[in-house]
DNA sequence: CCTCTTTAGATACCAGGTATCAATTATGAG
DNA sequence: CTCATAATTGATACCTGGTATCTAAAGAGG
């Protein structure tokens, strides 16, 4: 029997175990945390919110979440790597540069686009890494500085 | 009258000038040894290599190199931060997975691409950042693990 | 040569992460 | 339930990649 979280802890805690890894209450601490972040955040801010919580096991946690494709890393614009609850499957990310918000772009041509510029090259993709920044809606909205 | 390195480094230390940098014996030899490299490298790697080098000089020499556009920064697929010289210019990277070679992408048409799909999502596009990673072709014919 | 400004290098610090290892905990067999 | 085993934890130390600070040295210009 699991000690309750919310939904999206669950869901975490599922996607390690699936991957044989155990259910142990720091981890489960670390999922519920994770679980409540409603944007994209630094390891290190993570980590200070859980004192109780081993440097190692917290960042043990991002790593294996990343690889079990729950969560995903995100790079922004200023070169500093954020973790953010993943969609699974391969996606990219709309990035706001001003509030932070990400949307997540799917089922998208680029990849196709990709294979054909390779192939001009004689490169065979086996991956890519792509993060777009700019200006959600809402502050578009808030701040007309141009669009 | 300035030190001679050879001409890629000179074009290292041009474009330093053009920002108001100062031609000193340090950021020559940075220079020079950036210039002799064939590949992407990291700054841990190239400090390592210049121990007359004080560090912060190494790491604000790649520094303002990036901003002068004579350097650019790659991401590698394990998510290490590398250093390579710079065509001018936003461009992307291919690159290979096996012997670290990389290929600019230059004038393709992903940009407009991302417009579209960004515009979709009501987001304005201020950047992007892209690295394609595979097999090269010469990699490729050594190592034919499928195509 | 003198002055002003930049730069160098030492040092300390920070973020993010990995390796090690002893002690603890989860799990499955019996 | 109890035990043995394997996984996990957290402390620690270390590494990489940076940045901030500061004093001393070096460059540029008059």
């Amino acid at each position: 029997m699991r000690k309750r979280g919310n939904p999206l802890s669950e869901q975490l805690m599922d996607a390690l175990e699936e991957r044989g890894y155990r259910d142990t209450a720091p981890r489960r601490t670390v999922a519920r945390a994770i679980a409540e972040k409603e944007r994209h955040f630094a390891a290190e801010e993570l980590r200070a919110q859980l004192p109780g919580i081993g440097r190692a096991t917290v960042y043990r946690s991002l790593k294996i979440l990343v690889e079990a494709g729950a969560l995903c890393r995100v790079l922004l614009e200023d070169g500093n790597l954020h973790y953010q609850l993943s969609h699974r499957g391969h996606h990219h990310h709309l990035l706001c540069v001003e509030c932070g918000v990400s949307e997540d772009l799917m089922g998208c041509d680029i990849e196709d686009r990709l294979e054909s510029v390779a192939d001009a090259h004689h490169f065979q993709v086996s991956g890519h890494w792509l993060e777009v920044y700019g200006r959600c809606q809402t502050c578009r909205a808030e701040l007309p500085s141009s669009g």
